[in-house]
DNA sequence: CGGTTCCTTGAGGATGATCAACGAGGGTGG
DNA sequence: CCACCCTCGTTGATCATCCTCAAGGAACCG
């Protein structure tokens, strides 16, 4: 979790409901609000002009996200849709920069997510650039595997549209890369359902 | 400029040469020392199995890098070398989260910059990914354009190898946008070099 | 059971990668 | 000053790959 919920209340911030589908902040806006899920996810992405749409990232429990702008008086770089239903928290800017400069220890806090951030960007965007279809889609994999040390293959939740808009390639040949990794055994394919 | 040199010597910090193409660090290597470029430049990049390269970003004077995994406990994405030959001032990481929790107002410069990057990451990554070659080689010479403000053509200081390696093409394929962007006045080559 | 949404397959086409060869410019040393 | 080398730019031909389009099937849900 980032921010204390109490704290967050204490600050004068709501929790509001976001159905699923339903933007929270469009790509170009003003960001004036930082937002925290308590329960829920919520999807982060770009469309070109063609209605193609590119997937930046998801966020779930417990997390923020969109907070970037907020520090450096910009406008949001991408869309954000709430994936599932879901409730989240919502403050605004100033207060938060306020609970920063009051709380080092959570300004601490906030400066290591947004390193976690940069880390992740860098490795999934080396990992889009130079690769074949297979090593994104294994990126994407490996990068968005739930249970990390759990040498079970798991459910994949993702759906081959939305692994195909993460990873930059259109649908069909996700599906076409899956059947070829399911015969070297490096997924499973049951009823249609991807495990790894 | 990031921090401050005299702060900077002040902790212990000494400045170290590195020739053209002198590697600073190197992926998947342990992160223990603060860089700040006095002057020159430095390349982060990735490799992959086959000798391809994909650049992360150009670092110039006054600018930190490498900064993000000193904060997370985790290893190089990338690796650094000297694109010019370079001045650079290198300070232990023990060091630096020392000055940052001494003073509140670094590490809030260090929070923004952070999120500078992160912005700009979503950025080239949305324009890289969907993209046509035109488009993404548009958005490299929007993004590294020094004056930003100036309507004059510049010179893009760039080989096309280079900006190749930036967006993910094949120098043939920088080559032949080029041309045809000349053609439609979206730049000017004149004498092989080009203007934008 | 009807309607979504998602998955699947095939055929065909476009585009960027690859390979190979050559040209141009700049710097260095004899 | 010239010859050489090295890096960078350029071009054409060919190939592989992924995208596109179109059609149909499977699963799921109310």
């Amino acid at each position: 979790m980032q921010i204390d919920l109490d704290l967050l209340f204490t600050w004068g911030a709501i929790a509001k409901e976001y159905p699923k589908g339903k933007m929270v902040f469009c790509e170009d806006e003003k960001a004036n609000f930082y937002f925290q899920i308590i329960e829920g996810s919520i999807r982060m992405f770009n469309s070109n002009e063609e209605g193609k749409e590119f997937t930046q990232g998801y966020f779930t429990n417990g997390q923020s996200f969109g907070e970037p702008p907020l520090f450096i008086d910009e406008t949001y770089p991408s869309t954000a849709v709430a994936f599932q239903d879901s409730k989240i928290i919502k403050l605004s800017k100033d207060k938060l920069i306020k609970i920063l400069e009051e709380n080092p220890v959570v300004q601490k806090k906030f400066l290591n997510l947004m390193c976690q951030r940069i880390h992740s960007k860098a490795i999934s965007s080396k990992d889009i650039i130079n690769q074949k279809p297979e090593f994104r889609i294994m990126a994407f994999l490996i990068a968005h595997k739930k249970n990390k040390n759990c040498y079970e293959k798991e459910l994949v939740p993702y759906t081959r549209q939305e692994i195909a808009n993460f990873t930059g390639l259109r649908v069909e040949t996700v599906i076409r890369a899956f059947t070829k990794m399911s015969k070297c055994q490096k997924v499973d394919i049951i009823n249609h359902k991807v495990f790894y």
